[in-house]
DNA sequence: AGCGATTTGTCCGTATGTATT
DNA sequence: TAATACATACGGACAAATCGC
């Protein structure tokens, strides 16, 4: 059963759509709609604010109801779901670090980290364990701005991340994050250092961290085996007004 | 000048922030808070709608109104293409239908889709073909609920997405998408469907679509094989206004 | 299994305010 | 100023879902 509401919901949206009310023009006025279809003018209302939702049409009090767009435009389609959920490399890890050092980006790196050729960066290889486990849960390699390197010091002792200590230290703030996810089989050497076994698929997550000007703060490079991590995000939709 | 609603809205998401209402509580009936704040229904269930659409909260008949988050807090995510990304299939790719049947929901797939058991579904499984690859880019098998049947028909013909099919056919709106991504090694029966190699590291993609009440519209179960997927994602974090 | 009581969902009618022409 | 059209707000009625007895 589908209400009357969603019913003309969806005719609006057809008729848009095939051109009846083109871009740009008025749609027939919630009184005629209200004639044209014998529902009550709440019903009218509900059925155009949810093509206002979706960015079809909007609305102006003494001129009417215009259409603007024939699709559902991805502006429109704000995800607002948590990036919490994407910064926070999980609360009850301990991280061990491996490994520090200064590297120089070489062609290989620079591609993989969407960074320039010739940056100086420092390379902080490092294990995530999970409590009372005795295998490491993934292995996380992050690159850093040379500044930055004050907070190497301070990972192991920190129950946050990396990225909070860089925000709340330097005062920086992160405007984007580009993530690319990738299933890969170990490699032999990878699965000694997991202690898994080779072959064995295995999560390979790649992020940059971008400032407002778009410039690289931080990037990561982690390898999760397949048994001991799942990625999980929840995309919220947020309509607007 | 603020109308009653929003002021009604305002009030009570600080309330749901600063924990008078915690997450997983229900809040007061709409009669209920009609009295406290002296307006009419329509006000009452006008300022719920904006928390419902913002996912502070959902509702269902004969149960009441829950939390269902608090307030995201500073950063939380924004922006076009990034909940796009996730929903769009990719234009590029050509759907081949396998199988169509329907199915019950047992005891393993209501916990792999986060749906009730017993529940009646429609099981549609098909390949993602790329333009001019002879192998297919990955599995995909989708969940519809009864009531969306008719779409099955028009999806090898259609250019987009099924998801997109769902919300013009039948005026449904997704508002919230649940994925989960692991890696898995490919079995013998799956390398031969994907014309890959038993083995070999694949992205396994689950995803639940959610509508404002929280209800399951669709789910998809996809697998992609490594060197033929990765999994992009941008996200932007909203500034203060 | 059934039957109220409760609570949200849908739908209707009406009145008044506000913005635009 | 008057007419038009959407915005806000009030009221009531019944349906649908759920819960507890």
């Amino acid at each position: 059963m589908t209400t009357k509401a969603v019913n003309l919901a969806r005719v609006m949206t057809q008729e848009i759509e095939t051109g009846r009310y083109p871009v740009g023009d008025r749609i027939p006025t919630e009184a005629e709609l209200q004639q044209r279809f014998d529902v009550s003018r709440h019903t009218v209302r509900e059925a155009l604010r949810e093509l206002k939702t979706r960015g079809l049409i909007f609305a102006r009090a003494g001129i009417g109801t215009v259409v603007r767009a024939k699709a559902p435009d991805s502006s429109f389609m704000h995800g607002a779901g948590t990036l919490e959920e994407v910064i926070q490399f999980g609360e009850a890890t301990r991280m061990q670090v491996l490994e520090t050092r200064s590297v120089i980006v070489d062609q290989a790196l620079a591609e993989r980290l969407a960074a320039r050729e010739g940056l100086e960066m420092i390379r902080l290889s490092l294990l995530r364990h999970r409590p009372r486990e005795s295998v490491p849960a993934g292995w996380v390699v992050i690159y850093l701005r040379p500044e930055f390197g004050d907070v190497v010091s301070r990972v192991e002792a920190a129950r946050e991340p990396v990225l909070r200590l860089v925000e709340r230290q330097h005062g920086v703030r992160i405007a984007e994050v580009v993530q690319k996810i990738v299933a890969v089989n170990l490699t032999a050497a990878q699965a000694r250092t997991l202690k898994s076994s080779a072959g064995k698929a295995a999560l390979h997550v790649t992020r940059q961290y971008l400032d407002p000007e778009d410039r690289l703060l931080m990037a990561t490079d982690a390898l999760y085996p397949s048994d001991r991590f799942s990625h999980n995000t929840r995309f919220r939709i947020q309509q607007e007004h």
